[in-house]
DNA sequence: TACATTTGCATCGTGCACGATATAATCGTA
DNA sequence: TACGATTATATCGTGCACGATGCAAATGTA
């Protein structure tokens, strides 16, 4: 019983941090986004194209576990911007193709400056390589047991 | 140059993590929730008036790192809904103080019941309870520490 | 007491985020 | 080869989330 209170307690502080930590690290992204006119989720996106260009928006989807409901628009803003081009898929009609265009490609290398700017605000917090890594391993166990449980 | 590169590869396995797995731990409460009526951020606003009732908007807004333009429609949803009061404080007009009403202290007795179903989804990933305390610490630490940089 | 500044809340516009639903293409199978 | 089921994307409606801005009450100060 005294066993449970303190699993209760546990998840009454982890939710909500992991809520706030979230939009506060969005909110860091801001201003160094904002100079390359992306949001945070799009920025997100183009790193998933950087990796591998030509994927489906069902790809990119499940790789950043967002809906296609929240993809659709948010491609057609890249598309807008001239970064991504979406075409249909002439092997099945059904999926649309996003391929990064030369804007695109050529935004990463502004891009990549960011995250050596956004350490600094990690750096406050006296926290070490090992403490992080440790932090990343137990986010990713949570993240990969709920992703499981979601698919069941 | 080795030493910046891990840095660097932490930090982008950290700031993607966090934000897909805030937004699965809200959609694992999305049914719970459902059942009383209620969303994430309206639950979050109940738990801080139930551990203390009468609070001003701004001082719900701090602790939840909220802005007052997302919390005003927020409460007004709540009001809407019978579970809080908004009401002109009469030492300072420009203050609204946030009262529970009946309904929203009786939405606790379900909502205390919530918790308790959440820790089964994290029972699948075999984290002992010490691995989630230092977690817990370590994200309070990123938290403070962006915290303290934002106000800065 | 005047009045510039600050504070607390609200309004507006944009962009997620997702559940529910729609639609067309593809697949599986009788 | 029909045709029901599945798959990929898109549309719609609601609710955050926040930057920019507005406004009235309160505060500080000459």
């Amino acid at each position: 019983m005294k066993e449970n209170k303190e699993i209760l307690f546990l998840e009454n502080q982890l939710c909500f941090p992991l809520y706030a930590t979230s939009r506060l690290t969005t909110k860091v992204y801001g201003p160094y986004l904002k100079e390359l006119d992306l949001t945070y989720p799009q920025y997100l996106v183009l790193m998933v194209l950087w990796e591998e260009d030509g994927l489906s928006v069902n790809r990119i989807s499940k790789r950043l576990h967002l809906e296609t409901n929240t993809l659709t628009p948010l491609l057609k803003r890249l598309e807008s911007k001239g970064l991504i081009s979406r075409e249909r898929s002439k092997a099945d009609e059904r999926s649309v193709e996003i391929k990064l265009q030369k804007a695109g490609w050529d935004i990463q290398v502004k891009a990549l400056k960011i995250p050596a700017k956004i350490i600094s605000t990690f750096q406050g917090a006296d926290i070490s390589v090992e403490e992080l890594k440790q932090f990343q391993k137990t986010l990713f166990r949570l993240l990969n047991s709920m992703e499981a449980q979601m698919d069941s």
